[in-house]
DNA sequence: GATGTTTGTTGACAAGTATGACAAACCTCG
DNA sequence: CGAGGTTTGTCATACTTGTCAACAAACATC
């Protein structure tokens, strides 16, 4: 239900709103957030303060511009006061990083780890020590400054939404697990920890600071082992109902096909999948990155074999866009992963067989685009959902940290 | 941009808040309301106040209900008052309809009409006289309590969701059609005009009214001679960027199957759609409703050609199903049209099947029904769509209606 | 240095809801 | 039948928030 409007609940949106400019618009002046919000100079006077109050932006004295006229202070995003704790969990690495309110990586460190090493105990041990490491860096000083507002943990699996648990993780062999309780317990502040998917905080980060930044409607497909994607309808991010939207790869798209390790026939990721991939061009199915490099090497030089395998991959990865484009109707695709690494080698082909495919081709004019923020989009993606509640209540949020 | 929150916007937004809640609880008492919103005894007073001198609701008087305290009036949706002028696009048929703001059809009428007159002008000159004999049917004393708040329009065809076009309607031959625009000039009130997929109307109607209450993510899959669909995600429908979302009848789900008319191959309607379930079955694949009758009574009497047709459609069905729910996660699945009319014929092959595909089948529990509001629901939706300024803003519109 | 322009600041005002006191309308109990 | 308890509508007042208009500050140009 939608809750009834009081009148604090207008500050609180107004607050949000600014908070929100600052952070698209970067830099900019008191006089030109009057501009974009419609709100009066007083308002604006008043929000800026709080928020400067709050610690989350600094105003900087007016610069001349050589304009007639009183010049505006200038507002941005405090890049260091409040910080978000990111945290990557993958097969064969772990991750973690401070991101600042505006997107911008403080300090990251990462570990390599073994495939032997994947169980949750481990895992949620392996990721305190590197958080330990990760506030090593910090001199001394400039951690009064910081303050951990929250944390966000990127996993690839399901995520339920409403409890943060993750109902399954195929590739590290998790179901049903609490990891924001172990987490809790392990990293001992009590900063509120949100777990998420790795496809979708990829798709948050490009959506807000990448490759879909402006546009309303997009869809994030993500080629790793698997295939992941997030979607963002009129500007946010769609989760469903448990929070499992999203799960592109496993699109029916050969009733022919290979049997998915999710147990169906033909799903998409068994077609455009990094084995899939390798598998048609003849190398390792298990080859992983440099495999991939190796194939891409193999095609510029005239391979055949090489060559076709990466028309085949922009047929299957046409199909399933095609599909998507139709059932979505976004202004953007953004690719990542594996497919914005290959994403140049398949241009062509990839854009003649959408043209092809594409329901009433002529009416549309969705821009296919490689993501622009690579590896570090999970890592802000998940940064982006720890910063979440504060930006939809900075006040509120921002209070309740003090006490 | 998200606009800037003013106090008018306050009222604005608690009154679409009251009208929300009764258009969903029907009639409902007054401290109900405030147990519903959360707001005061005095705001509610206010808010249903206005809402009454509006003319959208009407109160009783208090009825005791046996319980101690003071009874508290009754409030319900005034069904008379302020009605939506529906119109209804379909290939062989046209129909048009008054429906009130509870969703009840206060009068229709429709007319059948030869494959020959589907051309926009011949339409439209047709809608016009239907509209009359609609008017005809309303006794003089009634139709000065009536105000026509809006129209909307359902077309079997792609709506650019901006300006009301109809982009392409396949069946009907209509390329970029400004159908708000002749309509106007026909219909000759100044009510504002809105265009709409019939998919998606059927989509908006079972989700307020019909099979979707009390579901936030669903999804609405109609089988006619094509197939469409509308989504509904966090409540609101999803419209995509052009308002092209849902059509999910050309989803590719099969690479070596038919052509489809949009000129893609192996589309979700080529293999679930009534001329592929009838061609299966050797009955005439335009042979229409009646032949689908024709194909249920065989299945009942043990024709084997029938019954593998049933299972082969049970099986098309649940890929296309399954591959949304991947993508989607909605806790509801409605069926319409055709899939309504066959459900109970399929419903076990149907089950088996999506237990099977489902990605991760032990982790979800989707509801897949059939539709509940029949052939209304895209009258409803239409009217829903018509509606829709008014629930967002009843203040603004009531009184831009009135000058 | 005078003038014009843009912008921050300030205090009075308007819109909207919350609060609390009181009255009205119902029940139950004696 | 009347007293007491409960729930609810009504009303006057207070609080929050943004607007408006007047004024001052900071810039450019002439």
């Amino acid at each position: 239900m939608t809750s009834a409007a009081r009148t604090p609940q207008l500050r609180r949106s107004n607050l949000a709103l600014v908070l929100d400019q600052l952070r698209r618009r970067g830099t900019c002046s008191r006089s030109q957030l009057v501009a974009a919000t419609g709100l009066t100079r007083s308002a604006i006077a008043g929000l800026v303060g709080e928020l400067e109050a709050l610690g989350l932006v600094v105003e900087a004295p007016s610069v001349s511009e050589g304009r007639p006229g009183r010049p505006s202070p200038v507002v941005r995003v405090d890049d260091r006061c409040v910080v978000a704790l990111a945290i990557e969990i993958f097969v064969d690495e772990i991750g973690a990083a401070f991101v600042a309110l505006d997107g911008s990586i403080v300090n990251s460190v990462r570990a390599a780890r073994p495939r032997t090493r994947v169980a949750v105990a481990e895992t949620v041990a392996d990721v305190a020590s590197l958080v330990d490491r990760l506030e090593a860096q910090i001199p001394p000083h400039q951690h009064a400054g910081h303050q951990v507002i929250g944390c966000g943990v990127s996993v690839p699996g399901l995520v339920r939404d409403v409890d943060g648990v993750v109902v399954a993780a195929p590739n590290l062999g998790w179901i049903d697990v609490s990891l924001a309780e172990s987490l809790a317990s392990v990293l001992g502040r009590g900063i509120p920890i949100h777990v998420g998917n790795d496809a979708d905080l990829g798709a948050l980060a490009e959506s807000r600071f990448g490759a879909g930044v402006g546009s309303d409607h997009m869809i994030f497909v993500s080629g790793e082992v698997g295939v992941g994607g997030g979607l963002v309808a009129a500007g946010r991010p769609v989760v469903g109902h448990l929070g499992f939207a999203g799960e592109i790869g496993h699109l029916p798209v050969n009733p022919e096909g290979r049997r998915c390790r999710c147990g169906s026939i033909g799903c998409w990721e068994t077609e455009v999948g990094e084995s899939a991939l390798l598998e048609r061009a003849g190398l390792d199915p298990d080859g992983g990155r440099s495999a991939v490099e190796e194939l891409l090497d193999r095609a510029a030089t005239g391979d055949q074999r090489a060559a076709n395998a990466l028309t085949s991959e922009a047929r299957w990865l046409a199909i399933g866009i095609a599909g998507l484009v139709n059932v979505f109707d976004p202004d953007t695709v953004v690719l990542g992963g594996l497919f914005a690494r290959i994403l140049p080698a398949l241009r062509e082909p990839l854009d003649a067989e959408l043209a092809d495919r594409r329901y009433l081709a002529a009416r549309r004019d969705v821009a296919v685009v490689g993501a622009a923020l690579g590896p570090q989009a999970v890592t802000v993606g998940a940064a982006e959902l720890a910063f979440g509640p504060l930006l939809d209540d900075p006040a509120g949020v921002m209070s309740a940290a003090v006490a």
